[in-house]
DNA sequence: ACATATTGACACGAGCCGTGTCAAGGCTTT
DNA sequence: AAAGCCTTGACACGGCTCGTGTCAATATGT
């Protein structure tokens, strides 16, 4: 009741020691489908198994759907977009709408808070960093010609998030 | 009282919207001397004005000293050694000694709890977050020959640590 | 050797975070 | 239209964290 996704150990051939620490915590691989992998919600079946095209952006659960699916409470949630940590859509009623990528998103605000410890200040720190490391690594790799080197750089960034037990960017 | 270091206002030249937020408090420009800028013990005179060679690494100020420096109680530097935040050296009997070094690693902590509001574990993730940017910093630049791309990298990584509110590395 | 200071451990108060509850209002179905 | 369910925003209550204070035991240094 306290596995999150699938926190398997790690295996990956480590390169060559490249950051002091690779995380106190176990590393995580980061799941591609936000749908939490035991909650699977075992009474009723709002499961999203077959949905329309290109839902993954604007796939569209409502609060108590999405607060069942992460098995957190609604008014948590709610606090996180008073925070602005995340920004789900709002219907005409005003009702709101959580995509895949919400739940992704939420799903690393708890990781962050429960197994590193952060508090939501922290968490809004290492979103913006997350943020500002996509931009870095895209903005880096448009410098240079050389593919491979953008590609190293690509591989850099990955390693650096991965010793922060945080996902790749993109 | 609440100003720290030298807070001004920047005037960078912005070279072209780098990041999405250049940051939610005013950034700082991170002191080479470590030494509170009021703070100067008023009472007493433990200044280290006139100090050996080499003494940024290794000077040396007991806690209490180093308390008076920092303005606040010595049982939060002992605290935030206890959480492996600072390791000052100790003397043979066991008593801490602060460096210059340790000075202003206390006075990032102090940033980042009051400014950005982080809790200790948020300070031990930007702290390591600092560290790995500078090994990412120093590896990134070694992949290539070519010194002006080895300056961009540099230079992205300082802003980027920048919009996080954050010292540069080195 | 004596007075002062440091060490480690424990405890207390303030503030943060998740959760529960409340009335008010919107959407859907009968 | 009316009933029922759900969402919304706001407030309050425990658990936990962080800074501070206190204690005996020990080290420092004049």
């Amino acid at each position: 009741m306290q596995q999150r996704w699938t926190n398997q150990n790690q295996t990956r051939p480590v390169r060559l020691e490249p950051y002091p620490a690779p995380s106190v915590e176990a590393p995580v691989t980061w799941p591609e489908n936000a749908a939490p992998a035991t909650g699977r919600a075992p009474g009723r079946s709002e499961a999203p198994e077959a949905a329309g095209p290109n839902m993954e952006l604007e796939g569209v659960y409502i609060i108590s759907v999405a607060a069942r699916l992460l098995e957190m409470h609604p008014q948590t949630l709610r606090k996180y977009e008073r925070l602005g940590l995340i920004q789900p859509v709002r219907t005409v009623g005003m009702l709101r709408l959580y995509s895949q990528d919400d739940l992704r998103k939420v799903m690393l605000i708890r990781h962050l808070m429960d197994n590193l410890g952060l508090n939501l200040a922290g968490v809004e720190f290492a979103l913006k960093l997350v943020n500002n490391l996509s931009v870095f690594s895209r903005r880096l790799a448009r410098t240079t010609d050389d593919e491979t080197l953008a590609e190293s750089i690509r591989e850099e960034v990955a390693m650096l998030c991965n010793s922060l037990s945080l996902p790749p960017p993109e």
